[in-house]
RNA sequence: GCCCAGAUGGCGGAAUCGGCAGACGCGUCGGACUCAAAAUCCGAUUCUCGCAAGAGAGUGAGGGUUCGACCCCCUCUCUGGGCACCA
């Protein structure tokens, strides 16, 4: 086999599946065992969904800055872990399933396999013995299980309520997935529905999600959207008593400090106790307001007219502290499931309320007023004063601020028995299923109530492994179903063969249809599980049972793939706990900012939960998370079939070379920048990868005659090194390109010598990895140029004897000049002072005040 | 409305412990090579005035601090992203 590729000028093509191909068969970037004591580093991309479309060119540039990572690792003597895979459930390939008839696993292995030829070609130096995907079931085994484990620990529920429901795509959907009343994939309108659903219990790790996001090295802005999506708020629970009836109103507000203007309350339409406390005289107006709200969609209810609506219930709550009679009322605009569903309304000290008693003429009562100035009458004001101020109009409470105020208030108000301290989060339970054929089925089966009483009085009943304490049902047709896991024996849990993708309209999943699979027996000792069609076994210890049809949505894959790269091919467990002592956690986490609050947030959910099951050693999954920045189109927009201005990376890499693009995605800016792509753009590095190749070889392919001496580059070269090593490691890629490129030109003007050329390619290599591989063979240097180690620059070409430094008058620059590194002011000024340049400034002007910066500048200032 | 990020030549961007603004690349202009073109090489290129030497202005707008501000402070405008009746 040829050592190199062998052609006489700068044929990309050639070069490129030359060293892909020794590259692959060398598995030159495996990872080395975790047995030969060399530090570790892990990099890992947010892997990606393997759509039709293909690679975009957006991929190659969060790919090339971590494979540059990699690649600059290696050479530094880290023994570094560089995995790809693909997140593969999802709806797409299932789409694609209902038009075509095919499977979707046929459509999904497809696609797989053009992605992977697409980022072969870029030459990332991933380790493909480490590949995974989330639809082979060897994975998808370990995603069930994990579900299991939430499951018996009564993290995961069956829920009716509710929720997200998109009549395009015939599913649900999780709060996250709805964006401005929209599906996130496809963007189709969403509904509310009323269906039986699991559900994850994310909320219980609201605290420990939120206080965690301190210790992340995280991009601020991710983390800002983290917080706002948990939503913590500290405020009051207040019980408001109802007149003529038992029944008490629970309110939640962060604002107790202005009780004492409160007016009127309001219940969401969707509270319980609605019904119970409405005035005959006013239920059928309550009524059809309760009706009229639910046919609203929730765009229309949340979206940008917010005209207030509401109806008077005819009924009265009483004051706690004024034991003053206020009117109860009924309006959209309180929410349903956020806090207790009921607010004390405040109008004079919130924007809300406000606006609601102006339409409705209700009372307005001013208890606060600011801190600084007099006090406006909020009756005839045109806004409420919604800040924290000084008290008035509150009883004993009266010029406390507003701070003290909640305090007290809600100390006076637990010592009544009508209120108490109380702590709420805008996060909502994660809804956990899909009426999907293409995901994971959840590995549970639902026996009826009598039958699982039963077995689980048995002492060797099968299923007990992940049984949680309070069993999970619900009812339907009057008969209550309990769930049943599998246990870890039975996973994986493989999707049937079904005859239609098309999901139904009514929230049934594809796998209905699969009726062997649904309607089986099980037996409870032997845990034998048997469809119901053949072998009519009866008798003792079987029980019928059906089958989960839900599946899990696509990010549940994603929550844990960070561990599978760890042991990819592990029986056993979902990650060897020796690999993952060794590997630990990724030391470099890239991906898009998109999935700010979905992947990321559920991907530290679960890995905090297996944290606590101490499966794992490290609370956060990812302790360092960069985004880079999304390519826009040439014309500055984002790029869309729409608009006509996709660049197709196969069409760029034919054109330059994968060299090429990779370097120009680099070059373009700040890797975190949004930027626009410009095709004059590629040619600019395009020519600088040709110029390198002809610095270093003759017109026929031969190595360059170099010099033997080359001390007048050696400034330059070692600060090419200083600077580009620098860069690397801050992820600075489009200024460490700037300086190979600033002494590339200097070495085109002057003799090189062989070893400067060599330090070059190795510092260009994890760039432009095919054409530095290359000519470093040419330069007759072993397989391969990352096994070389990094260079370093040597300080005594960095430090010089002498400093240029600028002479300034009156802070404009005049004149520099060289002098001695430790020259003194008083010899600096001397020096100045007899400069052509500067001499004529100073004459007749008396004595300037001198600024001095060492090294840097002389600066003299007039009177 | 609220939160976050940003605004620098014709274009992408350099330069932030407060110390020569415009590195590097693109584009443009001029030149060399060529019969010619491509490729390559050399030079110029923030704006205004000037033949030049040089002078003045200049980092979204306005103010402030400082000997000195793209950088720090205040106010505003615009752009991108997120949240949006969460009491």
């Amino acid at each position: 086999m040829k050592a190199y590729c062998d052609c006489d000028f700068y044929d990309f093509q050639s070069i490129e599946s030359f060293w892909q191909t020794k590259w692959l068969e060398h598995k030159t970037f495996a990872t080395e065992p975790i047995s030969g004591g060399k530090k570790k580093y892990y990099v890992l991309d947010m892997f990606p969904y393997p759509s039709g479309a293909g690679l975009h060119i957006g991929h190659p540039e969060g790919y090339t800055a971590s494979d540059i990572l990699a690649r600059y690792k290696r050479s530094c003597g880290f023994n570094v872990l560089h995995p790809m895979g693909w997140d593969a459930f999802g709806l797409p390939a299932e789409q694609h399933a209902i038009l075509t008839g095919q499977a979707p696993d046929h459509n999904t292995t497809h696609n797989i396999e053009h992605f992977r030829q697409q980022i072969l070609r870029l030459g990332f130096s991933i380790d493909w013995d480490r590949e995974i995907n989330t639809t082979d079931p060897d994975y998808y085994r370990w995603t069930q299980w994990i579900f299991l484990q939430l499951f018996k620990h009564g993290l995961a529920y069956v829920d009716e309520k509710p929720v997200w429901w998109c009549q395009e795509l015939k599913s649900v959907l999780a709060n996250e997935e709805v964006i401005n009343g929209r599906s996130e994939r496809g963007n189709h309108p969403v509904e509310r529905k009323n269906l039986r659903q699991w559900v994850l219990r994310i909320t219980a790790y609201a605290d420990k999600l939120l206080e965690n996001l301190n210790d992340l090295d995280w991009p601020e802005s991710t983390k800002q959207q983290q917080i706002a999506w948990i939503g913590r708020s500290e405020g009051a629970e207040i019980q408001f008593d109802i007149e003529g009836h038992p029944d008490q109103i629970s309110v939640y507000t962060t604002r107790c400090d202005t009780i004492y203007g409160t007016t009127y309350l309001v219940l969401a339409p969707e509270h319980p106790l609605l019904p119970k406390i409405v005035s005959k005289s006013h239920r059928d107006a309550v009524e059809h307001y309760i009706t009229l709200t639910q046919q609203k969609s929730d765009l229309e209810r949340t979206g940008l007219a917010k005209e207030k609506t509401g109806v008077f219930t005819g009924a009265y709550a009483i004051h706690p502290l004024t034991q003053r009679s206020i009117p109860l009322w009924v309006a959209d605009y309180v929410l349903g499931n956020y806090g207790t569903g009921a607010v004390m309304a405040v109008p004079a000290h919130d924007e809300r309320d406000f606006a609601f008693a102006k339409k409705f003429g209700l009372e307005i009562i001013s208890v606060v007023h600011p801190n600084d100035s007099d006090i406006n009458d909020p009756c005839t004001a045109d806004i409420p004063f919604c800040n924290d101020g000084i008290l008035y109009h509150s009883q004993e409470f009266d010029s406390l601020s507003s701070a003290q105020a909640r305090q007290s208030i809600t100390q006076h108000l637990e010592s009544l028995g009508h209120g108490k301290a109380s702590v709420q989060y805008k996060l909502r339970d994660w809804l956990f299923s899909r009426q999907r054929y293409w995901g994971e089925p959840i590995p549970i089966l639902w026996v009826r109530e009598e039958d699982y009483n039963k077995a689980v009085q048995l002492p060797d009943f099968y299923f007990r492994e992940f049984i949680p304490q309070e069993p999970v049902s619900y009812q339907t047709a009057g008969i209550t179903w309990v769930a049943i896991p599998l246990t870890s024996e039975q996973l994986p849990l493989q999707l049937p063969k079904v005859e239609s993708y098309h999901p139904s309209d009514n929230g049934e999943s594809p796998l209905q249809q699969a009726k062997d699979f649904c309607d089986v027996r099980i037996h409870i000792r032997t845990g034998e599980i048997q469809s119901q069609g053949h072998n009519e076994h009866g008798g003792d210890g079987w029980i019928s049972a059906r089958r989960e049809t839900n599946t899990m949505p696509q990010w549940a894959g994603s929550c844990w793939y960070h561990l599978r790269y760890l042991s990819p091919k592990n029986t056993q467990a979902l990650v060897d706990p020796k690999d993952l002592r060794y590997w630990g956690s990724p030391d470099f986490y890239i991906g898009g900012a998109e999935h700010a609050v979905l992947h990321l947030l559920y991907a530290r959910f679960w890995h905090r939960f297996l944290f606590d099951l101490d499966i794992v050693q490290h609370p956060e999954p990812y302790p360092y998370l960069f985004h880079q920045g999304i390519i826009l189109g040439e014309d500055g927009s984002k790029m869309s079939k729409s608009r006509g201005n996709i660049v197709n990376p196969d069409d760029i890499i034919s054109a330059y070379g994968a060299d090429a693009l990779r370097l120009y995605e680099m070059f373009l800016g700040p890797l975190e920048s949004m930027k626009p792509w410009s095709t004059h753009g590629i040619e600019g590095v395009s020519r600088f990868l040709k110029k390198v190749w002809r610095r270093i070889l003759q017109e026929d392919g031969k190595p360059q005659n170099f010099a033997e001496k080359d001390e007048a580059l050696m400034r330059s070269l070692h600060e090419t090194i200083y600077k580009v090593t620098k860069d690397i490691e801050h992820l600075r890629f489009n200024t460490a390109i700037s300086q190979m490129m600033i002494f590339v030109n200097e070495a085109t003007q002057s003799p090189l010598r062989k070893d400067s050329a060599k330090i070059l390619l190795q510092l260009l290599a994890p760039f432009a990895p095919h054409i530095a591989e290359e000519l470093w063979h040419r330069l007759g240097e072993p397989f391969s140029i990352i096994h070389a180690p990094w260079p370093q620059s040597d300080p005594q070409y960095l430090n010089f004897p002498n400093s240029r430094i600028v002479i300034m008058i009156n802070g404009k620059p005049r004149d520099e000049m060289e002098i001695p590194l430790d020259c003194s002011q008083d010899r600096a000024f001397e020096l100045a002072k007899s400069r052509e340049k500067i001499r004529p400034y100073l004459q007749g002007r008396g004595i300037p005040r001198i600024i001095w910066v060492p090294q840097k500048l002389l600066n003299l200032v007039l009177p």
